[in-house]
DNA sequence: ACATTAATTATGT
DNA sequence: ACATAATTAATGT
């Protein structure tokens, strides 16, 4: 939980694009950094929503509990976007719950700022909407994923999404660069944990992949591209 | 075409 | 050793 925040952190993120010096030292002069090492929860589902967030590091998704346990996973947070802005949305609590996957740096401002901003800073309010326009988006298409696609299409699209979003470049191919079980795709892709594990086995084997416990890596995207399109 | 159940094996603290 | 992950086959809708 430090102090003294250096423009130079956030000056380079969506959040902050267009804004004069001067604003963004005000924003970071009201802003708590904190640090979560992975399994963590930056903040949970139901609870009063005190706090609005920007990840500089790592990765964040955010979740939520079905009524028979299930989880399912709604959005993974890249580094550099807002998230747990619930007033942005009218709520007071939050929606779903927000757990650290790979340690992460995160600044956090009280909620009771939010509307300021979002009135003092017009280069800050016209981000935020860009963030949450661009979430719809993306929540549109994997509606539109999960109606009409099959089961081996949405996993192959979900992990292209994690590509783009956290993929790490290696010798040999492109990793996802935090700890991701089937589990986890399972409830990206809607689907069971097992067909994810068949699936990834058979993709071994094509060599489209490799993977070990909690770690993957994406040898041939452009198979994937393919096999994420219908009757590919 | 996919989920569920269950049994088995591997891997990390 | 113990818990958590992953594989695999069999059975069910």
């Amino acid at each position: 939980m430090g102090r003294l925040l250096d423009e130079s952190l956030v000056t380079g993120l969506p959040p902050f694009h267009g804004l004069a010096r001067q604003q963004v030292r005000q924003i970071l002069d009201e802003a708590v950094s904190q640090r979560f090492d992975a399994g963590n929860q930056v903040f949970s589902e139901g609870n009063p929503a005190t706090l609005f967030f920007l990840l500089l590091d790592g990765h964040v998704r955010v979740q939520r509990t079905t009524r028979n346990g299930d989880q399912v996973i709604l959005h993974q947070i890249p580094p550099g976007e807002l998230f747990g802005i619930a007033q942005a949305m009218g709520l007071d609590a939050y929606p779903a719950t927000a757990v650290v996957v790979a340690e992460s740096i995160v600044l956090a401002w009280p909620m009771r700022l939010w509307e300021p901003f979002v009135t003092r800073y017009d280069g800050f309010a016209r981000n935020a909407l860009r963030t949450l326009g661009a979430r719809m988006h993306d929540k549109n298409d994997r509606i539109m994923e999960m109606a009409t696609l099959a089961v081996e299409q949405r996993i192959s699209s979900t992990l292209l999404r994690l590509v783009n979003q956290a993929g790490r470049k290696t010798p040999q191919g492109i990793e996802i660069d935090f700890p991701i079980t089937r589990q986890d795709l399972s409830e990206m892709s809607g689907t069971t944990l097992h067909t994810v594990s068949r699936t990834l086995s058979a993709w071994e084997k094509a060599g489209i992949v490799q993977s070990e416990r909690k770690k993957i890596t994406v040898l041939q995207p452009h198979q994937l591209v393919v096999l994420s399109q219908p009757q590919g």
